[in-house]
DNA sequence: CTTATTAATCGTAATATTGCAATATTACAA
DNA sequence: TTGTAATATTGCAATATTACGATTAATAAG
């Protein structure tokens, strides 16, 4: 019915899903590599720097801002975007749980 | 549309979101998790231990064995799945490298 | 004040995802 | 062979996501 069925699972596992789909598109990989590598704000460029309509990149800021990944200010008619560096420190921590996890077994497969 | 314009986008940015979105799922955080639990194959008795239609655990599972997180055996009537341990760690190190980039930055925001 | 610039929001179209019932398939057991 | 059990596939309905043009709101520039 593309509704999920959140209730039925844990705080956790949710947690980590929503966190998941958030980098689950390009664009949001895109905007976040390019935060990451100019190491300072992005103040309106990246709609030429991506290349999608600046309707879709405000769409795509939007997701990102609301999982608290990035925060912004107005300066002026523009507005910047830096990494919210808490919020990603913490996030990252909540993925590397799951992620590293001891991955021996019996394989059995 | 609905539709990802994936090829405005780096080999790099597209496996990202492509992995990341598989995670985008808490039934299918749960299934990974079930089988890191156990240790061993999962034969079974995902259906009763998550709590979705038979039907839908199997397309959950499809794409987790599509991206080659997990790989099945068939035994009998039944099918085992298990983490595919090395595929595990060929992804662990792609999403780990764009996690764990330096975050310092001129928190200008 | 008027105009230009920038970004958010609205409306809409197209595609994707989720979930399940029904059905098909496969393997085993009697 | 026939019946049963387990899983996959199909078909469909409902919701979500992606993308963009048009509009709006806010500020800056003249």
């Amino acid at each position: 019915m593309g509704i999920t069925k959140s209730e039925i699972f844990t705080a956790e596992q949710n947690q980590l899903a929503t966190l998941a789909k958030t980098f689950g598109h390009p664009a949001r990989i895109a905007i976040l590599q390019h935060l990451f590598s100019i190491k300072d704000c992005v103040c309106g460029d990246l709609v030429e720097e991506i290349g999608l309509a600046q309707a879709t990149i405000s769409q795509h800021l939007t997701t990102l801002k609301n999982v608290g990944l990035i925060k912004g200010s107005i300066a002026g008619t523009r507005v910047c975007y830096c990494i919210d560096t808490e919020k990603w420190t913490q996030m990252k921590h909540v993925m590397n749980a799951f992620l590293n996890q001891d991955v021996t077994s019996n394989d059995c497969c």
